[in-house]
DNA sequence: CCATCGAGGTGAACACTGTCAACTTAGTTG
DNA sequence: CAACTAAGTTGACAGTGTTCACCTCGATGG
């Protein structure tokens, strides 16, 4: 009972620290989606959410580890919309791998800077490749990882690699290295977010044939004949 | 003999104004690419070329037009790299825009900070999309462009789009839009530099091989049968 | 019931940043 | 010589990320 009465009360306090965290995301997401990066000042993030910017330190260690939860939020919204994806069952590995580059690029573009955040900004403190460097390698060497080792980021990858297996495992690709044939498809949405992103005015002749093309251009060389 | 005299005269001054330019371009250049965009101030900048930071405005209106300047550098180095191979004379017009692809990729990892700065940073105050745009809508009529509106953003593009028409031309591809195909190979080319750059820690299974593989997707994917 | 503790929160400061108006300096020219 | 102008400096303004010392107040153990 003690330690029950201890929780519900705590919960009593002003705001309770994990919303104050998630209200601090939600204002600092909201900004730094509208007016960039750099324009968003950690002070104007902390009079939007009434607070003053040292309370941010309080729940985040410095703006980096601010925008990089606003990143995982991001993940987060990826891998929901690549499940969606495997969720309709498609029989085709083939026309499964294509709906999965589709949705990554249609997320991409649908949410430019959060995808310039999470892809395009390294933040090499967060050792998100390196621990996704890791993860790959124990993969590869078949052992098992622990739930909570496994990030959003690994999810979405694994997912990639899992269609492209799926492609392979059934002898329809002329090249049969998964983990290079994954890395290479990566490379290809991530070129077409990037560059759709980045030069909204460079006036591509059209971006949804653009799509189009570009990864039917992807598919059609990865497979034989 | 007056205008001569005042030339070789002005010249004597303390430091003739280009030259003060290129010195700052040179340091800025270097601690940009050493240090990276954030970190180099105007300040630190000044101070290493002997010279107080005000004086950098008297010469760029501010950063962005500094670091501008540092990316039209690049430019020049990505310019004359893919000029290079195409004075390499390959027959083949497929072996060409295949040598086109890797001399972009391998400039593009050769100089990672540039890239980014010119590719992966929107600079829209610049323009150089806008320009782009109608570079290529002028062209797509058939008008003539006079030689000092071309930068040469333009001229790498319009060598891609020119490998690429060559192809077409040839009649090796499915798709037929040389536009539309250009975009492609950009987005394909710029995919695996971006990526490689910013996730260095990533692990990819083999670079080179990666890149081997990517392109070789790409021209695959774009030819018939 | 009261001292204490810790989480939520603040104010003021530090060492920076990009930028600019006002000023000095020194070389050229009529 | 006087006037002009390009090269360069001083000193400030407003804003940045970040930290330290401090306060407040509800919950808790004695």
């Amino acid at each position: 009972m003690k330690s029950r009465a201890t929780k519900t009360k705590t919960a009593k306090r002003r705001i309770e620290g994990p919303a104050r965290r998630a209200q601090i995301l939600r204002v600092a997401g909201d900004m730094f989606s509208k007016d960039g990066i750099d324009a968003t000042s950690m002070r104007r993030i902390a009079a939007k959410a009434g607070v003053t910017a040292t309370l941010l330190y309080k729940h985040f260690a410095d703006k980096d580890a601010l925008l990089s939860a606003i990143g995982d939020a991001f993940f987060e919204k990826l891998n929901a919309d690549l499940e969606q994806t495997s969720i309709k069952g498609l029989k085709d590995p083939v026309a499964r791998l294509r709906a999965l580059m589709h949705a990554y690029v249609r997320c991409g573009i649908a949410n430019p800077r959060e995808y310039h955040l999470t892809f395009m900004t390294a933040l090499p403190q967060l050792r998100r490749d390196a621990k996704m460097k890791n993860f790959r390698e124990r993969m590869r060497r078949g052992e098992a990882i622990p739930a909570e080792e496994i990030t959003l980021g690994m999810m979405c990858f694994a997912r990639l690699e899992q269609a492209v297996a799926d492609v392979v495992d059934a002898k329809l690709t002329r090249v049969k290295d998964v983990a290079a044939l994954a890395e290479a498809v990566w490379a290809g949405g991530h070129g077409l977010v990037s560059l759709i992103i980045t030069h909204r005015d460079f006036g591509f002749t059209n971006v949804d044939r653009l799509i189009e093309i570009s990864t039917d251009l992807f598919l059609h060389g990865a497979l034989k004949d």
